[in-house]
DNA sequence: TCAGGAGGTTTTAATTTGAAACCATCGTGT
DNA sequence: ACACGATGGTTTCAAATTAAAACCTCCTGA
């Protein structure tokens, strides 16, 4: 799971994120957790993994405060999985994956869930990365920067 | 790599993209492809991965048309690994993975890189997800929903 | 012509994954 | 009290994946 980082990758902000993230399971644990499951036996029954997996999984989220387990909600002696803010903050980066994957996973007649506004049932808009001033900005328009040291 | 999908999951639109870009590395190498790298010996430098994972990794997104390989740009008699429209559709992605990371990933103090506007330097907007609208809404405010099959 | 560098592939070992079996705890019925 | 199933895991072991290193090929420059 911990995989060692380059040189380069050591301060990089999409590299850290992916040893939390990263694998193929975590990021379907955590949107099941976004539509409302909270039991073992919910995720694992949603996603089809073998048990061990989804143990060391949960153990990973745990670990990196992505969930955090509560006791009981329904009186049942077990715990339950829930996110934690910084699980929810999440919430974006799934947009942007779903999104994607609408756009380029689908035939062009297939069916497909779409995301909605609860409010009115209208699919959301596009996500869109905005400047300061307000412009959509793409790749072209963005550069990384390193801010200058502080003094001490 | 190609991962079996639960009976759920067959139509997800989280979990297909994850067939392409749901392992450590690709994601990073699409990073470095929008930061301007295009040879295989560049990504390897960058990255510092083995070789042979470098190669299954570009083979893969040429597969998922993420990548594609042009002839030469500088005269020298190789190829040179560029980023497709689909590959730089995921730009939204890796700026709410970066954004994320920057919010969770670093101490307060800690110097990191910022995505900044090009046009005048200063950083850009949080990304949002809005609704049709333009209120700002979150995952509580969201549903998925399925349209209904049309008659044919 | 020979030394290297770029761009890979092959080989082999270590790590991770996955399926199944196993175990522990609780609640329920009898 | 006791059996039994459901839930929530852990252990075991085989299979697949990853990683490191060695190797190969083509091209270039001295």
């Amino acid at each position: 799971m911990a995989k060692r980082v380059s040189h380069r990758d050591s301060m990089c902000g999409v590299a850290r994120p992916l040893d939390a993230i990263g694998d193929w399971w975590s990021l379907l644990i955590v949107r099941d957790a976004f539509d409302g499951l909270r039991r073992f036996g919910e995720f694992q029954k949603s996603l089809g993994l073998a048990k061990n997996i989804l143990s060391a999984r949960l153990r990973n989220l745990l670990a990196h405060g992505i969930m955090e387990t509560v006791p009981a909600s329904d009186g049942s002696p077990y715990q339950e999985y829930v996110l934690t803010e910084k699980g929810r903050s999440l919430f974006p980066l799934l947009v942007a994956l779903r999104q994607w994957g609408e756009d380029f996973f689908f035939e062009p007649d297939e069916a497909h869930v779409l995301l909605v506004d609860r409010k009115n049932g209208l699919p959301v808009r596009r996500l869109e990365l905005r400047a300061q001033d307000g412009r959509v900005v793409g790749a072209e328009d963005t550069m990384v920067w390193l801010p200058p040291a502080s003094p001490e």
